[in-house]
DNA sequence: GTCAAACCGTACCCATCGGTACGGCACTGG
DNA sequence: CCAGTGCCGTACCGATGGGTACGGTTTGAC
């Protein structure tokens, strides 16, 4: 078998297992569904990813790489801060609250108690990736003269607080359905005036 | 068996259950561990519970009295609107970071695929109890004409945000420990003067 | 064309768990 | 002191699922 082709295998299986975790959520996804729906074996699974946490982790990698790729994809570069902020927060909420993200942090937190692993891979390809990222963002922002802040940390904290509020638990909990384009637009806008609010640098102060 | 002496047995086997919960996660918490640790039998938590989903139910509902009592507790009549704010911020932060609160909303959400009544029953007797009543406050002091706030609902939820950041999550997560009560009172006080900043009532305007 | 490795499908083993049944003990109410 | 009821502990049933083994088939290398 090519790599490419075994890559692609991979990646249906990983599919299939996200389908399953979407559907059925974590403990109710087992492996002989997981081979089915890919067409494989359960033996080419348990040789592939070692076991079922294996296979679950396979899929948060893949599910971060996915992420980190289309937030750096954006146009932050050479616009306003607004515009920034606006462009970026809609690309990660709408990231942070699709189904794919939202299943895999659903079963992230159902197996945290027993598993701790599987919730470090997350943080640590996750939240952890992209904070720096978007740190910096800020700290540019912040040279071109456009806000001042004393913490840059707890800006980027609280603009995430103001962007996300508790629709990320919402959607873990599924009462809330994926939010459209426009509704998640809205929101960045709405997140986006907030934080100049609290953070734009008025010309009437030293 | 008196009432009260059947009521104190609930609540006994309430508590073994959500030690379970927490330390096991709800797949992992069998009916019969939950006999056990409550030295109750399995035909009883049937005879009282129903099966495993009238327990979790049952838990639920009794953890959301305890916090909708402790809030309504909080001396926020009559004080600014900084010290409301703060005081109730802080009773929030820490009832939503406890233990329980956690333990219980990894569950439901870890069910939330296949079974939604319970994700449901959380948000009814949870946020959805919460929220008005936070509305009032805030809806009072602006009355008295410290703050004002064209949308409430979004006054509200952006101080909620401001508040808990991502903290539920990462809590969720088991990535980080329960917070120290200095801890949240800082963390009220930055989510109040941040809020305050954008919607304190200013003299210099009409 | 040939051979070996990889993979599919399935059967199998073992453990766990939700839910039910039942025998025995303790406590209550008269 | 006695009947009756409620509860404890445990054994049991059926189903499910993680993980392994294996025969039959496809696929890729030479």
């Amino acid at each position: 078998m090519l790599n490419n082709q075994k890559d692609r295998r991979r990646d249906q299986i990983l599919d299939a297992f996200i389908d399953l975790l979407t559907e059925k959520g974590y403990r109710n996804t087992s492996m002989l569904g997981v081979a089915r729906k890919a067409s494989a074996s359960k033996e080419t699974l348990y040789a592939w990813f070692s076991n079922k946490q294996g296979l679950f982790e396979a899929a948060i990698r893949r599910n971060a790489e996915t992420v980190q790729t289309l937030l750096q994809k954006q146009q932050i570069s050479g616009v306003s801060t607004e515009v920034a902020l606006i462009t970026f927060g809609s690309a990660l909420l709408t990231l942070l609250l699709g189904e794919d993200s939202i299943a895999i942090n659903r079963a992230a937190m159902s197996e945290a108690s027993t598993d701790p692993e599987l919730a470090r891979v997350l943080m640590d390809t996750g939240r952890n990736a992209t904070l720096p990222y978007f740190l910096n963002l800020l700290e540019e922002h912040q040279q071109s003269g456009h806000i001042k802040m004393d913490d840059t940390h707890l800006a980027a904290e609280q603009y995430l607080g103001l962007l996300a509020g508790d629709l990320q638990i919402r959607r873990l909990l599924d009462v809330l359905p994926e939010p459209s384009k426009k509704t998640i637009a809205k929101r960045a806008s709405v997140a986006t005036a907030a934080f100049l609010k609290l953070y734009a640098q008025t010309n009437n102060k030293t």
